[in-house]
DNA sequence: CTACTTGTTCTATAATCGACGAACATCGAA
DNA sequence: TTCGATGTTCGTCGATTATAGAACAAGTAG
């Protein structure tokens, strides 16, 4: 049988959890990819990181209920839990309209 | 003289640096507070902590960018920097519409 | 000057976190 | 079944964090 990963009920969700998952560089590149390229699968993230790393990485985001994880094989497949708009809406286009420079620098996107 | 406390440049704001500051429940409920009340005096917070612990979390808010300090005499003024809204519009007050309900669920304003 | 008030910094501690390798689990293929 | 691929979990390590008390600094009042 395949295992089940647990996601958490919306009312479970936080606002502090969310941030927190987020605020993360990795974490935050990981959902930016998502909100561009929807679903992904788990490999498909260029972080320079562990495997294990990635998947403490992903089990946070689970966890805050930010993304879902849905099994296909040995495949595993991420993607933007919609239940997150649910409970709060437009937080994360909100947060995502602004990107890090690299330099630790971010600007918003309407200033070029 | 009267000591200055240090401010980061906004240039040297980060996007994870503010969501990493906000993620606290003590530090967002300060800045919650801050943002319905205007300036407040630091000890005007009733948070249940002590006041070493206050002023930790008033620095990291403040190192985040997200708060400016002013002194007046023994007492310090703290209230939230216009140069936050610069550097991300519209960022603090799409966190603030949802308020945490203090049993782990959060609520969009709208609904009640 | 000596108190007293206010707030920061220092030191310590317990908890959490990010990172990784190793072990484990699951599935598909040979 | 045995193997390999894909992810998760476990154990560990070092770094960071939240907390609070103690010491310190700066200003005010007496």
């Amino acid at each position: 049988m395949m295992k089940q990963l647990q996601h958490p009920r919306p009312r479970e969700m936080t606002l502090t959890g969310v941030l927190g998952a987020l605020s993360d560089p990795v974490r935050l590149s990981i959902v930016r990819e998502l909100a561009g390229s929807g679903e992904c699968g788990s490999s498909a993230f260029d972080c320079d990181i562990a495997n294990s790393t990635l998947s403490h990485h992903l089990k946070v985001l689970r966890l805050a209920g930010i993304v879902q994880h849905r099994k296909e094989g040995t495949r595993c497949f991420v993607s933007l839990r919609p239940d997150l708009e649910i409970a709060f809406p437009e937080l994360l286009a909100s947060i995502l309209r602004f990107h890090d420079t690299g330099d630790g620098n971010q600007r918003d996107r309407r200033l070029g």
